[in-house]
DNA sequence: CTTACACCCTGCTCGC
DNA sequence: TGCGAGCAGGGTGTAA
């Protein structure tokens, strides 16, 4: 799930339960997921009425009346379900007296509105936690992150700077989450196969003056902008289902063009190629080799 | 400054 | 049918 895309698409399935609300009821059933819950996470979460929910890179920052900011990443196998269809069942007793609990269900948010919402995350990668007035710029996990790629600032300009003089491999230098914040491995696997170019291409080949460097750049910029953005419609329309009770995702894989495609055809119009597999920086690439270069 | 690798944790698939 | 190996969309910390 959770690369840019799903977080915005989760960000976008919790804004009609979750955005305007209050926390009414918060059960937190272990005292960690990746890190420990902050200190008092759910008292100091009950009553708190949402104000704002943002996305940042792979965060969800839920702006709250506490003055607080609660922050959300999905790690690895981390997801939400929503469930709007308990508005008359009293808060508090609802989630026992179903006895709906999975396993991995680990934090469940009942809002004011009634609607039920469980964080299941199996592998626990995800983490929770909560950020005073003012914390959020020295909070670690930001302070690094590179620029925002669905933002105005992101073109093949910004390419030119942060790819300049970098002699590591594309794949890992937009795997960064210092460099460009929110691509993750199959978006990098998708946006370079429709840029054309190689995974083990070093950087900063594509950095400089030349027409042929400025067409690459350019390509690069709009297959991430392209990627990213045709991902997310492709989640928004899935939202209805999402809200459901069981949130099976998994609208988008059939639009994957060599992501977990080893041995198929290359897609790109033209190329004979055949899609194949490696791992770079510990991580599985898939590319065309005879059209990205 | 790189880059590589182990690690966190559980579940699923595949080959034997 | 069972069982171990390998793999998985995240990021961090360490060592070289």
């Amino acid at each position: 799930m959770p690369e840019l895309p799903e977080v915005e698409t989760v960000l976008r399935g919790l804004g009609p339960a979750m955005d305007g609300a209050s926390f009414a009821h918060v059960i937190v059933r272990r005292p960690n997921l990746r890190f420990p819950f902050p200190e008092r996470f759910a008292e100091r979460l009950s009553g708190a009425r949402v104000l704002a929910m943002r996305r940042r890179a792979k965060f969800i920052t839920v702006a709250l009346s506490t003055g607080e900011v609660l922050v959300l990443h999905l790690g690895m196998s981390g997801r939400f379900t929503v469930d709007t269809h308990n508005i008359s069942v009293s808060p508090g007793t609802f989630y026992h007296d179903t006895g709906a609990a999975h396993t991995h269900d680990h934090v469940v948010f009942i809002m004011s509105n009634g609607s039920t919402i469980t964080y299941n995350d199996p592998r626990r990668f995800g983490f929770m936690t909560l950020l005073g007035p003012g914390e959020q710029e020295s909070y670690p996990h930001f302070a690094g992150l590179g620029i925002e790629p669905l933002g105005n600032a992101f073109h093949a300009q910004a390419l030119d700077r942060l790819f300049s003089g970098k002699k590591a491999p594309m794949k890992a230098v937009l795997l960064d989450q210092r460099v460009i914040a929110g691509l993750g491995n199959i978006y990098v696997c998708e946006a370079l196969h429709r840029a054309q170019i190689s995974p083990e291409r070093a950087a900063g080949t594509i950095s400089g003056r030349g027409a042929r460097k400025v067409a690459l750049r350019e390509r690069l910029a709009t297959a991430i902008r392209d990627v990213l953005t045709e991902a997310i419609a492709a989640g928004g329309s899935s939202l209805k289902d999402y809200a459901q009770t069981d949130g099976a995702l998994g609208y988008f894989q059939h639009t994957f063009r060599v992501y977990d495609r080893e041995g198929e055809p290359c897609p790109s119009p033209g190329c004979d190629g055949v899609i194949r597999r490696a791992v770079h920086s510990g991580r599985s690439s898939w590319w065309c080799a005879r059209c990205q270069t």
